[in-house]
DNA sequence: CTGCATTTTGGCAGCGCTGCCAACAGGAAT
DNA sequence: ATTCCTGTTGGCAGCGCTGCCAAAATGCAG
């Protein structure tokens, strides 16, 4: 009842109170070492009475140990990455991992920047979105002894784990169902592919797998900023204006792809007999849109998940690749 | 250089390399204290020859100042809440403070956990959604000396900082608005909102003002589970099943809303000569579909922002309505 | 009871950094 | 030259906890 009014409560405290060493309150906290019931129940006692909050932070600097995982992602309007936090964060908690972030605008400069700055929390890991990081971002990792995790990309080379798929091999599927289903006038709108090089590489690889069928992309349409549903409905209309007699569009995302399909809906254009959409990610929404969209579904929770237990495993170095889905929906 | 291969470097080491004391160096790299513009240079000198990455996990506990930002949030799956994580995460990172978060599945237990943990890193701040906590998460709060804000609700008691709007002013408005369009037979579609009480509290307020009008809600379709746009649609088709003959809907939020949205254009009923949709956050899709939606925008960046700031200012307690604002659209 | 193997327990030295304080080094003023 | 003052610098005691080790308590067979 009587909590100590502000000054806060240590260790050393919970033991006097309690009428035993320090390191036996450590040991009963952690459940670790052994020690006998009654010693249990005295220290529970005097925990419950005192209020006490273990200090992490020391714990953390005695042990050399953190329990914390540091993300360092492009972005969190892009529903991509928080859904990788929530598989991670959902398997990390199980086991009393903390999940700590920071955001790089998809800029490779500000992602050193915050490598270094998490790095000076000593992480058990640090999980990054693609394999393309400057020298400085990964000379740092390298030197930190720390597990590495590079996520949602496998066309290049890990520094240590790496849990994906590849969106080339996606981008190529995408185009060989589009090319099956009879289209041959195909566009693309896509957003700034220079920095999400995940989005570059899937565009690449699409091109690539079209002009290999002797059917080469037709027109593009580049949004410069970051992805968005807005940005997919201005740039088909853009694209449209230039380019009108197209009869597919691969989108660089679905978010792209439903602005694609509201101005196709806005105007009247019917999908997928006038114009058929493509997207990727295969997010929730798409499914539920009048017609399902035609998109690549990608296991983002899956890649938190699987990439937050191979820490906690301490696995070794290795890729995994958890693959792709293509939905056949009814826009294309 | 040859940085050491393993062993992770100190800043004793740091000083040693440099030929000055320790205190020396952490002035210099603190940037705090005096000392010359060649002690400065010697020091960065060995810091980047050693590939120095100062241990911040030592420095909090020496100097009690974590500089930790702790958010325990309900999901991430509504995009509300990386909003405001993005929000305050842009203003935070300017003064060098880190984001840690954990996800409570708006389970108020899990909360306490989640609030209990997070503590344990003695944040400078925790943030939390919603006024509504357990006894223990506002003992423990309390007792922990640290600021708290209280994010995206101001109905009700704030244990410190709140900032956010009134969730029940932003319902009857909405109701207004919709009474004031001549609907009506309102319906409701919403999702569990004993749960989220924020979205509880836009219904009750909702009822009441129709209530208050003498237009009392006709039909209600509530979700078991979280938002989404299924979930949406979903609802839409039972409620439409089991009463008719509405003419206007309001949905707990724009996902919800969304989905309800697309069931009409499945179905072809006209939005909203035939059928009037109306929801509540203003999500930037809901701007680009054929109609935009007639909703309540939030202001849940410039939450995130504004929460971030008073932490930083260390403002004194107390509680800033950032308003909301109300989107005519074209669905009702 | 005794001796020996176990189980419990407490003491204490760090973990790497910061804060405080005393010690200096140069000038400028006297 | 002496005194002060301002600007720099190093030493060292913790911050609160864990890991290691030795000491104490306990259990049990002989």
């Amino acid at each position: 009842m009587n909590v100590k009014p502000q000054a806060t409560v240590t260790l050393a405290e919970v033991a006097e109170a309690a009428g035993v060493g320090e390191s036996t309150v450590s040991r009963v906290l952690r459940n670790h070492g052994s020690f006998s019931q009654k010693t249990h129940d005295r220290v529970m006692a005097a925990v419950e009475r005192l209020g006490y909050v273990p200090n992490r932070i020391a714990g953390a600097l005695a042990s050399a140990g953190s329990r914390l995982v540091a993300f360092v992602i492009p972005s969190l309007s892009n529903i991509v990455f928080p859904d990788v936090l929530r598989g991670a964060g959902g398997v990390l908690e199980t086991s009393h991992y903390q999940s700590v972030f920071a955001v790089t605008d998809y800029d490779p400069g500000r992602e050193e920047a915050m490598v270094a700055a998490m790095l000076a929390w000593r992480p058990s890991a640090v999980m990054l979105a693609g394999l393309e990081h400057s020298e400085g971002t990964a000379k740092m990792l390298r030197a930190s002894g720390c597990r590495v995790v590079e996520l949602l990309d496998l066309d290049g080379t890990a520094l240590d784990l790496a849990v994906g798929f590849s969106n080339a091999a996606a981008a190529r599927a995408s185009a060989e169902f589009m090319l099956r289903r009879g289209y041959r006038r195909i566009g693309y709108v896509g957003h700034d592919l220079v920095r999400d090089t995940r989005a570059g590489k899937r565009f690449a690889a699409f091109c690539a797998a079209l002009e290999a069928e002797g059917k080469p992309l037709v027109g593009r349409e580049i949004h410069a900023g970051a992805s968005s549903v807005e940005a997919g409905r201005l740039g088909l209309e853009r694209l449209l204006a230039r380019v009108p007699d197209l009869d597919a569009i691969y989108f660089s995302n679905d978010d792209m792809a439903l602005g694609g399909y509201f101005h196709c809906m806005a105007r009247g254009i019917s999908i997928p007999s006038q114009l058929a959409i493509f997207g990727y990610n295969g997010l929730d929404m798409a499914r539920v849109t009048p017609q399902p969209l035609s998109t690549i579904r990608t296991p983002r929770v899956a890649v938190g998940q699987v990439a937050a237990q191979l820490v906690l495993d301490d696995a070794p170095s290795q890729t995994i690749d958890l693959g792709f889905e293509l939905i056949e929906g009814e826009t294309a």
